[in-house]
DNA sequence: TTGACATGCAACCTTTTAGTTGCATTATAA
DNA sequence: TTATAATGCAACTAAAAGGTTGCATGTCAA
């Protein structure tokens, strides 16, 4: 969970899944394409993104294919958010007694 | 958001947040307890989660609560993570038939 | 079979991040 | 009003992250 959560700290990884959830199965050469930056850069980030298993790389010749896996994204939202999205309106509640109960120093 | 997914990507920041979770308005000593690391280490996770908007501080005389903000979650689920959500099944066909038509060189 | 193309590997550099220690400030309670 | 407790601020260090360049490897196509 942790590389997963790591792997999505960065815009320009975010930037990767965005351009392959647009379309699907690209070359290392076709995703380096208005990357603004070398392609060495973009494999590097390619690494971290396989390593959270998002990304699934398969070879075709000489081409490497890179494929999103939705997978970990619905593990995270089904197993880390939906505890937090339990806990919501008690948070809410929690955060706007407080706020009435004090003369805030600050805020 | 960007904020947001640099904050969430650190485990002791995550841990915070199930901390607070658990029980919210929790002070900064609180917070320091069973937390393996100094209260300074402690006030820069939770001036990270605070720059994301996960947690907001109330002064309550020389004791600063901390409380748990869940609307950056919610959103992140509804805006970026529903987007993938979407293509989800999409994906996944799209894996199968790369693996089907590959005779792949690794994996 | 050879040249060109797609990718991999490794060394290196710079910036950011996570953490520490030491001292300053503010507020409560005796 | 003064000692103590809670927090803030700043400087510093070590490690990790993001990026570059150069060269090696493997595959297709003429």
């Amino acid at each position: 969970m942790d590389a997963l959560f790591k792997a999505l700290a960065d815009p320009s990884r975010r930037t990767l899944l965005d351009r392959l959830h647009l379309r699907n199965g690209q070359t290392l050469q076709e995703l380096c394409r208005d990357a603004a930056m070398s392609r060495q850069a973009v494999t590097k980030h390619l690494t971290i993104l396989k390593r959270a298993d998002l990304v699934i790389p398969l070879w075709r010749g000489r081409e490497k294919l890179h494929y999103l896996n939705p997978v970990p994204l619905s593990l995270m939202a089904e197993r880390w958010m939906r505890k937090y999205e339990e806990g919501r309106l008690r948070a809410l509640f929690d955060l706007k007694k407080a706020l009435e109960e004090n003369r805030p120093r600050n805020l």
